[in-house]
DNA sequence: AGACTATATG
DNA sequence: CATATAG
């Protein structure tokens, strides 16, 4: 049970295998595999990869002409315990600041990032890295859910009812009709202007020309995403990241590669740049210390290699729903809808 | 070294 | 309920 969660403190104590699935780091080593580029499984698959978790989805039939379809904002707040505070009491913005619960910083703001301190670091540690690093206390979280509720729901009221929450301070959101509502308006514009980056878009290759028009969408879809960030920013007082792609999966990884306060979006033809480029295995979404631990087993540690592995060995160990789920996922593909987070369930209680 | 918090699944 | 994943 809290096997899994022991993992991150594990992590921190560094008594665990280095397991860390944490972003940060740009590792861009595409070229060096790019001569070999390998097919996604068929697509006639009806499992969901690890966010399709909750839909009760049926299986659909085609999908090369819908892969592209949807267009996916991803939305993840900048150290958000820390955030919240600087609201609090702006006095803060300037100084190195950590959010402790008990003997850990369990976020702080970018001013404390540059001294060297981290999420998830030792109090010891962080005074270490950063002496005058000031230190508020996390243990209570109702403000943070408070704040977490409004971004929520002004994404909700302003750009699409389709919001789903991921932790306190993530929201997917599905905004196809919005732009295809602004697309018919715009009609003939020849050109779209891309809101933020372009992953890939400083290395040699292409991105695809689909034919479905998704180039377009994508580009609509960063300019929502530009107005997502700066109602946030206007309303609540907060900045964040968004990712811009056609599914969750890449919505979510494009968006960590420009931090803080940014925004990237991925067009068809970047995807395997992209996933490859997470190296490990254990960075994708879904596959946690558990998978991971027996993929080693099988030798597997790189995206890549999973993209490679044999599907009838994967199954023996996973079955067959998990195997689909992780195959998809490491080509980038992930067909599970957003689901509209609906009130918190109320477990444990009586 | 968080009696973290939340959700999904079998 | 236990396990796994996530923030
Ligand atoms: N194991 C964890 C992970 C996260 N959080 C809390 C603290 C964070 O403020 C918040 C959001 O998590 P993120 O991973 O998105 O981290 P931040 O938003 O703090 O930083 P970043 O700017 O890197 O997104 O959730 C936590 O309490 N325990
Ligand atoms: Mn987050
Ligand atoms: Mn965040």
């Amino acid at each position: 049970m809290a096997l899994q969660m022991k993992r991150s403190w594990n992590e921190l104590a560094s008594d665990d295998e280095a397991d860390d699935p944490s972003d940060e780091q740009e590792t861009e080593d595409w070229s060096a595999s790019s001569a070999v580029v390998l097919s996604p499984p068929s697509s006639k698959d009806t499992s969901q990869p690890y966010y399709g978790a909750s839909s009760k989805c049926v299986p659909q039939a085609h999908s090369n002409q819908n892969e592209h379809k949807r267009t996916i904002v991803h939305v993840d707040l900048d150290c958000f315990y820390a955030q919240v505070e600087m609201i609090r009491n702006p006095e803060l913005r300037t100084k190195p600041l950590g959010i402790q619960q008990k003997n850990i910083v369990v976020t702080c703001n970018y001013v404390a990032r540059e001294y060297g301190v981290t999420k998830l670091m030792y109090i010891k540690d962080a005074k270490e890295k950063c002496p005058n690093l000031v230190l508020v206390s996390g243990e209570d979280l109702t403000h943070y859910r408070e704040y977490s509720q409004r971004v929520s729901d002004l994404l909700q009221s302003e750009f699409s009812t389709l919001v789903e929450k991921l932790g306190f301070d993530e929201n997917f959101v599905d905004v196809s009709s919005l732009v295809e509502d602004r697309l018919k308006a715009y009609q003939g514009k020849p050109k779209m202007e891309v809101k933020g980056h372009i992953f890939g878009s400083e290395n040699e290759g292409s991105s695809s020309q689909c034919s479905c028009g998704c180039h377009q969408r994508l580009a609509v879809g960063s300019q929502i995403a530009g107005e997502m960030r700066e109602r946030l920013k206007e309303v609540i007082g907060l900045t964040g990241c968004a990712g811009i792609a056609w599914n969750k999966l890449l919505a979510k990884l494009v968006g960590e590669r420009h931090k803080p306060n940014d925004q990237t979006t991925l067009f068809p033809g970047r995807e395997q740049q992209l996933m490859i480029g997470l190296e490990k295995a254990r960075r994708i979404p879904g596959i946690g210390h558990s998978m991971n631990k027996k993929l080693s087993t099988l030798g597997i540690t790189t995206v890549l290699e999973l993209q490679k592995a044999s599907s009838a060995e994967l199954e023996a160990v996973f079955g067959s729903q998990i195997t689909a789920m992780m195959k998809n996922s490491s080509f980038g593909i992930d067909k599970s809808p957003v689901n509209k987070t609906g009130p918190p369930q109320v477990l444990k209680a009586c």
